[in-house]
DNA sequence: TATATCATGTGAAGTAAATAACATTAACTG
DNA sequence: CAGTTAATGTTATTTACTTCACATGATATA
């Protein structure tokens, strides 16, 4: 029976988190594991954990707890890890490279199929086994590897504008790597990686700790 | 008045966002804002933008809006960032070299100031005008520069142990790029940067929506 | 100086999420 | 095979967050 409830985003984020580590239970030649275990494991409430995996059916025995091969099968198909994702990338500096070469991508099933840049100077450039291609590249890359995602990598001041090109090439979901809220339609899921955000709330809490400093 | 009130890690997550976007509204000459303009510029309602910023005291002026120079410079007190923050990094690998070189961190007003691996390959490089250091140097580096904060950026299988390794140096906080839950004591502050989540979220979404796919 | 307009700040209402509590079912024990 | 323990699934409760609505105070206008 699928439950047609509005899942929370904080449930589909912690279900991401749960299947990395069931992953590695399974590494690690665990075969059983219970909502408490887990929820050590993460940083969570057993309850949560239960609470978040009800949202898409009974994955548990009673009495017993989960078996880990199972459930993490479950919840990578659940967030639609249970196919291969191509990845186009807009953007080949030290952070395009880094997000190329990032091995976490590889590992849930995610492969960069592309990497654009305007710059001449990069262009050409090789990046593991992929040529940096000019923007005008990307239609046909699309094409060729059924893309959906695009990588946003850019400096700040080019995000708007190669989202917006990727929307005309197709694109239906965008992960933007630039400090940048993007303006676009909204049929386009766009999820943005801040990286500075989460060091300002470590500065934030550290305000109300003792300041011990200069 | 100082409000104790205890405030949502979300509001703290906002005002990040709005402080940028203050920032840059100051850089292109505007002088004035309100709620509703800086909810359309960051995606939130106006209402919102009002109740985060009432935790921390009124800024606005009725009828009229904000100062945005003020307002900027407001939320970056509440922030933390009216000072300096040194920083120093763990994991000299693509990703850390990325973070290095990361220009949003320094508008910010970070510095990383000490790089250390213990991959003998890696220690003597230079990124920018940081040597790469050995693990062991770390000590030295924080009492030199005052570091509070700890950047991991490190394969995920090491990124505990150089948890621990910070914490002994003295770290009080931890900015976490390997995907995996550190274990740590209450009293030092955490947050992860989990690159692919996000993107996860997306292939989730993505699963609800016409596959048209292979 | 009265009037109209505007936009903040805030208490109240509404919604959403997390936690607690417990009934249910499975396995183990003697 | 009854009794005990264990751990899920789920309902109830509590807590937290967001949105609404409006009183308040500021500016502009005639």
């Amino acid at each position: 029976m699928v439950k047609t409830l509005r899942v929370p985003e904080a449930t589909v984020t912690r279900l991401s988190i749960y299947s990395r580590y069931l992953e590695r239970l399974d590494r690690n030649g665990v075969t059983s594991v219970s909502s408490g275990e887990i929820a050590d494991g993460v940083g969570v409430s057993p309850a949560q954990v239960r609470k978040d995996l009800a949202y898409f059916g009974e994955f548990g025995t009673r009495g017993v707890g989960y078996n880990v091969k199972d459930l993490m099968r479950y919840t990578l198909k659940i967030l639609g890890l249970d196919r291969h994702w191509n990845l186009v990338m807009v953007g080949a500096g030290n952070l395009g490279y880094a997000l190329c070469t990032y091995k976490g991508f590889n590992m849930r099933g995610f492969s960069i199929v592309g990497v654009f840049d305007n710059d001449l100077t990069k262009i050409g450039k090789r990046i593991n086994d992929l040529e940096v291609l000019p923007m005008e590249s990307m239609p046909d890359i699309i094409k060729d590897h059924n893309v959906r995602i695009g990588i946003i990598a850019t400096p700040t001041r080019a995000a708007q504008e190669v989202a917006d090109y990727m929307i005309k090439c197709g694109m239906q979901a965008i992960l933007n790597f630039a400090p940048l809220p993007l303006t676009l339609p909204d049929y386009i899921e766009v999820r943005n990686v801040d990286l500075s955000v989460k060091l300002e709330i470590l500065t934030f809490n550290l305000g109300f700790k003792s300041a011990q400093n200069v």
